[in-house]
DNA sequence: ACGACTCCTTGGAACGGTCCAAAATTCGTA
DNA sequence: TACGAATTTTGGACCGTTCCAAGGAGTCGT
């Protein structure tokens, strides 16, 4: 294998030329006559030259390279935000490094210690559990960006979020138009997306004056605590005739405890989820749902780093992108 | 921002002792004085120094760096491989290259070539698309692994893969055991797993004897593939009492099917996947399946590249890890 | 007091490129 | 035919490390 790879000295000797040309030639400068680009690309290829990466970013301080974190991979909107947000990073000719902190502090830090280490350029978290002052401490190095966490914005760290409050109101909207008055919610949790829809849902319960049939189940954006969640609140007292989850995932969760109950949906009872993850549309779920543009939200948050890399003078720091409502098959009026 | 970052040199400055000394200290070496060695780490808080990986790389030429190359998103099979795999990766010390030629494979064959000037120590390839030349150029230069891909195994190149034969005769095994004897299949198109799994059925139902039940709607391993599949199934002629997919996501597409024509699942029409997803857990979809063991193969398939990469002398070139069945909810014996 | 050993420390040459000022060549034209 | 301009080409410094041969400083035994 490694016996040592051609160089671009090695291309020069065999072209018969200096060194220097040939860096010019396989950056197809212009100056470079045909006579020695045709040598020097022949050359070239006959000894299977690659150019070095490492060494180019060395000599020219540009990694062309862009650091990404990604907190866990059993959430589905994480990969999806990601695709999108590669797409764009590797139009741009920048490569993607990938690190994860497998959810622990300690390792995240370090792994973005070694981002730093590469070089990055910008550096894009998709992460809810980065604690503000490690983003701060980041975002003083190297332009960053963030992932559906809005609060952290700032001087130097940019957001992409999607206006969660305005979906929180489309989802309970939904369910008021279709005539429901008794709904319930299943929270996620302490992380920033959830407790904003959990106060939208009080919020709209109160002013459509059902502050009296508030309910909330607490549960912690999981498959099996939307399960488990579902279940209290239908076993206690009568079961709800909709139930607003705080994202997707737990929102299956809640049908299966529907279906555990002999519930049906959405005739007994209505879902609604929130995020749009692709498994979301599989014909067996078809679950009505809030959906963020997740990977348009990976897009812009790729392209909002490149435009701080250019250094570009931008003065707001957050995008707002607005969800929008995917009717599907687990919402319908109540049964009277 | 980029004021220029500290460097070896300006912490040696700044420690008064020489930048080679300095280059010992941050890496460890015991033999720098313990006096030195405060002085060193001190000067270096002081100036937020952070070691220059891309130097690093050049001067020892090791990139410590892994590319990955991920085809698709949309089947969450590979995210899961890559979480193996990342998660050996990082615990070795070395980093993660993302790629994914996002289907073109023009496209991919650029991002792969960018790895390699990466100088980046072993490639592994999560794709079903690549070209077996592709892959075989590549190996040439650098230790290269291939997950779930069999055939193209072989010098330089390992593979990592499940047993698709044993995993399928396992799904038919339980369908015979629960008594059915009316088995369909959903194939998977022309890649090799999907290959092997439609052959095996047709073998299984031909030792059971039950040759002239053999029935296979062609999909393509998507959702809509298998919803597809499985409505011309059902709407041609009698229902199969069973359904073999071709791999879970085609399976949910199946149960749909089902379901819009008003059969329900497990007690008119039992089906079981392949893949072992984490969304088939989902307690809404409960689907029985052939798992393989996903996360355990990509950290296996990373294990072998840092083998290859130590220079450990290998004779096979594949490794193959056993399925499991997991009986959930969609099967069940046939109605009779 | 003087080698012989340790133990630390150091300067300079890589690593494989980019960049730049200057040199070499070619060209157009007076 | 010669001369300045334009076009090509070149050598050397540099990017921030690692590596290595060699230098300096102690320590110890005799």
């Amino acid at each position: 294998m490694s016996e040592r790879r051609p160089t671009i000295h090695d291309v020069a000797a065999r072209a018969g030329v200096s060194k220097s040309l040939v860096s010019l030639a396989m950056r197809g400068s212009p100056k470079v006559s045909s006579a020695s680009r045709t040598a020097i690309e022949k050359a070239a290829a006959e000894l299977g030259y690659r150019p070095n990466a490492t060494a180019r970013s060395l000599a020219d301080r540009r990694s062309r390279t862009i650091g990404v974190n990604m907190a866990e991979l059993d959430n589905p909107i994480f990969p999806q935000m990601l695709s999108g947000a590669h797409a764009v990073i590797r139009s741009r000719n920048y490569n993607t490094m990938l690190v994860s902190g497998e959810r622990d502090p300690i390792v995240e830090s370090t792994e973005l210690a070694k981002l730093l280490e590469f070089q990055v350029e910008g550096l894009m978290l998709i992460s809810h559990r980065l604690p503000a002052e490690t983003v701060r401490a980041l975002a003083a190095e190297v332009p960053t960006v963030v992932l559906t966490l809005r609060e952290i914005a700032g001087p130097g760290i940019d957001a992409v979020v999607s206006d969660d409050e305005a979906g929180a109101r489309m989802a309970m909207q939904h369910l008021f138009d279709l005539g429901h008055e008794d709904i319930a919610h299943v929270s996620g949790g302490t992380l920033e997306p959830a407790v904003v829809r959990e106060r939208i849902y009080r919020q709209e319960m109160e002013k459509a004056g059902f502050a009296d049939r508030i309910r909330i189940a607490e549960a912690d954006l999981t498959n099996l605590g939307g399960l488990e969640a579902a279940r209290s609140l239908l076993s206690d007292g009568p079961a709800p005739t909709a139930i607003f989850a705080s994202n997707d995932i737990s929102a299956i969760g809640v049908m299966a405890a529907c279906q555990e109950c002999g519930l049906s949906v959405p005739d007994d009872v209505s879902i609604i989820g929130y995020d749009g993850v692709a498994l979301g549309a599989l014909r067996t779920l078809s679950l009505t749902t809030i959906a963020q543009p997740l990977t348009t939200m990976g897009a812009m948050a790729a392209e909002r780093l490149f435009d701080r890399m250019d250094g570009k003078e931008i003065a707001d720091s957050t995008i707002m992108l607005e969800p929008e409502l995917l009717t599907r098959g687990t919402t319908a009026p109540p049964r009277r």
